[in-house]
DNA sequence: CACTAATCGAGACGGTACGTCCCGTCTTCAG
DNA sequence: CTGAAGACGGGACGTACCGTCTCGATTAGTG
């Protein structure tokens, strides 16, 4: 049983306002200019709250991901019934996160995060990133779970973090190209020319 | 052409001094315990000197990954004939350089280092670790060059980094089903043209 | 009214241990060996605790002299009935801090410190060097204030700094002439009056 | 004899560039802003050759105020036929130094400058300010030498150099009181108020 | 209702590292 | 051998944040 408490419970307000400060600057600025004085000072929230309730900034973050604070919009797939266009064009998506107007890299920037804080490495893969990954391409392959899908869609992910890092342009070409690779081609095998109805298989 | 300059000239003593000081501090406490005052320090060096050749600590460790003072055991692939089982097992050994002994993991320091700096992202991607794996990946795929080779090994390389950053375990049974997605499972036979319908299982 | 503050309060301690370790280090370096890193690291404090309440290092020192860190025992003046002889005394002592053991001079270093900090200087003269001097002097010159006593303050401790800076050496005998120049030898003897041509001599 | 030497021989034109440089580097800057490299690159000349030639950024200021470059206006003093007021003119220039436009006051970088070099202070004071001085004190004192005369161009001088310290304000009838004081008020006896003895006492 | 205990904003604290400036020495090349 | 140029090891500068701590004020339960 929990132990008998007193005193003010957590104060929400404080909460989201750090949560929401964090967001918005790290879309600003880049994971390597967010400091936790600046988001408690933008939040107008003491420094302690923070510590008392995230051990450390990469929490913050990974919180912050997780309620949608931060790629809220991009969590939703198109679905044109061309699951394999579809699944490129959502990668493509994700992947100009790499050139936000400020110049940092949002999509660098969680890729920092995670590098650094095991916490928002894990969440950014399983809950985040992955879950409208998986939806289009277990459509995309036909397959609904298993090993394949699971490599698939790493590879898939991986291959558009890897650009991102080395700063490659890559366009809705290149990312059909490597869908294709990963999906397969053959299903389009003929018909690149002839049986387009193949490619949902 | 250039002016003609006396003076003295770049001390290469310094320079190497700089970088064996940047790849050993890396490879021992990672790239976010890894500060310019502990380089000089360690190189018995000036801070001057080094932000006088390099404009930031990632241009550092590029130049040291890229002279071989980080990773230099790693860039020489195996083979044993069977090109498939060479590539998983080079990029098992280079998984794990995930977790390095002191706990920071230095594949995911040279992630973070890319991250940070353009430079380092496109030198990691580009002459180091895409050099040996395009190596073995032509000979698995029986393709010497082209547009899939280099998604197929963007692909690879990704889903290790994403596993790297997700700090999933990932043993040598992951890889060759990961290799077998990308490469196909075939005997690397004549179904590159011959039998689509295996690539679907 | 001022606003209300919460929060933590100035650390008196760490206010004390600074203004010590100013005093002790001014004191054994001399004023231009005197480092705000040296006086942090010696008073076991952040550098930034110094910056937070001094704009610079000779507002450290104004105060450490200002609090009686520094010239502590030098402010009492001797009182032996003779008035100029006790003046003379007293601009001997104060001379002699010209040659602290380490070499570097503590009246120069007081100089120094005033040459390059306004508060410094004014307090220099107005509160702590002026004072002692001011109640022996107007004792010496039977006058209780007025523009001729400050005149002939200015004039006693300005040679006195003077020859300091001039590494001249300068004797009780010389302090003497110096005195009876500027307060007059006459209400002490009657040979001022009787013998005035034996001064030029 | 000399040794026979080979090579140029020192560059007048250098030692002449530096010293300006310096002059004028400390006329518009001060001193504790007076940097070796800055004189240097002024000079159009390598920071050897002025260690070459000169121990410490003291000695060359001392050089400078030496050949004129620093104060050169100022050696003559007026003569109106008025000793006294002669005086008192030149002092108040003197003094008026303390406040170059600049804002650092040129003559608190001499007296920086003396406390921190023997050279310098020593110079500064026998070479430069006491020699037009002397010249009128004696005229204003009737006497030609010796050591009442030396204290009391100690105790004019220190004054004004003082009260350049405390950032004092000093004007014409304060100068006028400190050579009364000093100089004594006879000549003007009468006129003070009619017991001159009195103010003398 | 008083008391207790935890929260909150605020920010001082001892530290580490930053990137810059300058020190005085050393090294190169041109004259 | 001098002199301009400037790289070098070193050290201090003043700033930004770190994570901990200490305040006074506020806000829930508990007794």
């Amino acid at each position: 049983m929990a132990l008998p408490r007193s005193g003010p419970v957590r104060s929400e307000a404080a909460r989201l306002a750090i949560l929401r400060a964090a967001a918005s600057l790290l879309t600003e600025r880049g994971y390597d200019h967010l400091t936790m004085e600046g988001i408690a000072r933008q939040a107008g929230v003491g420094k302690q709250t923070i510590y008392r309730w995230w051990p450390s900034k990469g929490d913050v973050i990974a919180e912050a991901i997780l309620e949608g604070h931060l790629l809220a919009a991009r969590r939703e797939p198109p679905d044109t019934g061309d699951a394999r266009a579809d699944l490129a064009t959502w990668l493509v998506e994700l992947f100009s996160l790499r050139s936000s107007p400020e110049g940092e890299g949002l999509l660098r920037s969680f890729i920092a995060a995670a590098a650094g804080n095991a916490e928002t490495g894990r969440r950014l893969r399983a809950e985040i990133l992955a879950a409208p990954l998986m939806l289009r391409l277990s459509r995309a392959m036909g397959v609904a779970t298993g090993p394949r899908l699971d490599a698939a869609a790493d590879a898939l992910l991986g291959a558009v973090i890897l650009r991102a890092l080395s700063r490659e342009e890559f366009g809705a070409d290149d990312m059909l190209a490597l869908v294709d690779v990963i999906v397969g081609t053959h299903p389009r095998a003929e018909e690149d020319t002839a049986s387009p109805a193949a490619s949902v298989g």
